[in-house]
DNA sequence: AAATTGCGAAACCATTTGATTGCAAATATA
DNA sequence: TATATTTGCAATCAAATGGTTTCGCAATTT
């Protein structure tokens, strides 16, 4: 089993849940009343993302308050950084071959 | 079968995938080089990518060439954006909640 | 014309996913 | 103490995933 941010936020009810724990803190129940899933399926993804270590819980008497650990949001800005460094690159290359098309001309 | 960019990053192969294409374009025989997976395997990911919209391909003799489709990839940075519009507003509420404790301390 | 190359598509398989149902444990309330 | 609430966990199921092997088609080479 695969367990990072891609993976997290691969499905639709689990990026909701980040949207709404962003927002603050709060427990399977109050986030299961949002979507039209049952409590058991929220509770799955819940799990999955906090395997993810997207989440975080606490437990505070009988109720359970999960919270979203920003940070971990960073690994998918860290990748698209990446790409983009890669994708600049292209562009040097394209650049390069323009400004040599260039000289030819002359 | 859902079918978006977060659906298309999930995988490292395809992840990795779209890093190749990024610096130019090849053709399925060329990305497969790159892996352990076999050239099918490899076809599978493109297909799918290409349903996601971030791929697209060109007939050139009897190569195909893909060629990425780098817009796409904004999808993830407006959710990102989204994202941190609600984070933002998270801590917005956190500075009125130690204002409040600061004037009361007064 | 025959063989080779590059590729997608189909069939198949083990594993994972997302969801449901039923249950048990812990806490709160009557 | 009896009951209700909040929750995680295990079993089960259909569908999707990621991979392999085999096949066929079209474009090139020989």
């Amino acid at each position: 089993m695969r367990r990072d941010v891609f993976q997290a936020i691969a499905d639709p009810t689990r990026r909701a849940i980040i949207m709404l724990l962003a927002v603050g803190a709060l427990t399977p129940n109050a986030i299961a009343e949002h979507f039209d899933s049952s409590r058991q399926a929220v509770s799955k993804h819940l799990r999955i993302l906090t395997e993810c270590e997207i989440l975080t819980h606490e437990q505070q008497g009988r109720e359970i308050h999960y919270h979203l650990n920003a940070d971990k949001m960073k690994d998918i800005e860290k990748w698209l950084e990446q790409f983009k460094k890669l994708l600049a690159k292209r562009f040097d290359q394209l650049d390069t071959v323009l400004e040599q098309l260039k000289s030819k001309e002359k």
